[in-house]
DNA sequence: GGTATCTCGATAAAGTCAATCGAGTTACTC
DNA sequence: GAGTAACTCGATTGACTTTATCGAGATACC
């Protein structure tokens, strides 16, 4: 599995509606400039997760974006998988691929990579954007034991 | 991580050449068309292990290549990470990368890929292309019991 | 001397990634 | 109801990477 900027981006920009959960809507210039990400870019991906139902947009002034459910019931996981297509290392073990490996009959390590994809994918599914944004905060604030969304 | 043909295909060349280990070199359009290969891609591709310490080669009629080493003290980590670069699912965790993450400081989840890095690494690692040919050879024939080289 | 084989660097075709842009549409505010 | 702030959407572009392909050469064996 690869991260691109798009699933980075994507995951970053969660982040940042994750801490501002149940305050209102988010501004796309906003998101952008805490995360440092390019707007027009971030623009499309906002778009991609408003599509698949993770976000809810308001247009007008005021508006902006907001989590479409809690912060706890999205998983890395999923978005790291809607944003870069896969997760598989390669193609052979892609569940979501129906291209065959020629070589399968003679293959000695698709078993290998099967076992990593289903190792990644046991880490990033059981990472949720609250666990997130609890790891975010203890940067920011070391010190804090207090626990605010 | 992600594997591109140039990493899957220097492993199943690798994988072909251990099966064959200890019998003398083997031809690179031997192992090209067992494998699918394009031979010219190949050649590049020996090229490197070969420069790499993997490979020995031997010119002239009855050329070809063969391990330098014996199939038990190769890994397909090592041989991933020659070919492809990295294995760090994002630059901000590749230890050879010296590129800064520029949020860094209110990032969630890069502890989260620092798992899933080492998960991946530590699979790989602890498989050697020995292995690799007991699998395959019991695809190949799943009844045999017996272990050649 | 001839043939089989590896060696090496250059080049090219194709695809992917990471944006950027322009022209909308919607909704709020005054 | 005019103006403005904000999201929407599809097209395009430039850079980069991947995946080869090619031609000419060097080496070893018979």
């Amino acid at each position: 599995m690869r991260i691109s900027t798009k699933g980075d981006y994507a995951a970053r920009a969660l982040q940042e509606l994750s801490m501002h959960y149940d305050r209102g809507p988010l501004q796309i210039d906003a998101i952008a400039e805490r995360q440092e990400i390019p707007v027009r870019y971030l623009e499309q991906l906002l778009l991609i997760l408003k599509r698949a139902g993770y976000l809810e947009s308001k247009r007008g002034v005021k508006g902006g974006y907001s989590l479409a459910k809690p912060p706890h019931q999205i998983t890395l996981g999923e978005i790291i998988r809607l944003m870069e297509g896969t997760q598989a290392p390669i193609f052979c073990v892609d569940p979501s691929s129906r291209e065959k490996c020629p070589a399968e009959k003679r293959c000695g390590f698709q078993g290998v990579l099967v076992e990593v994809r289903d190792a990644v994918a046991h880490i990033l599914d059981s990472v949720t954007f609250e666990e997130i944004c609890r790891r975010a905060r203890l940067k920011i604030a070391p010190r804090s034991t207090s626990y605010h969304i």
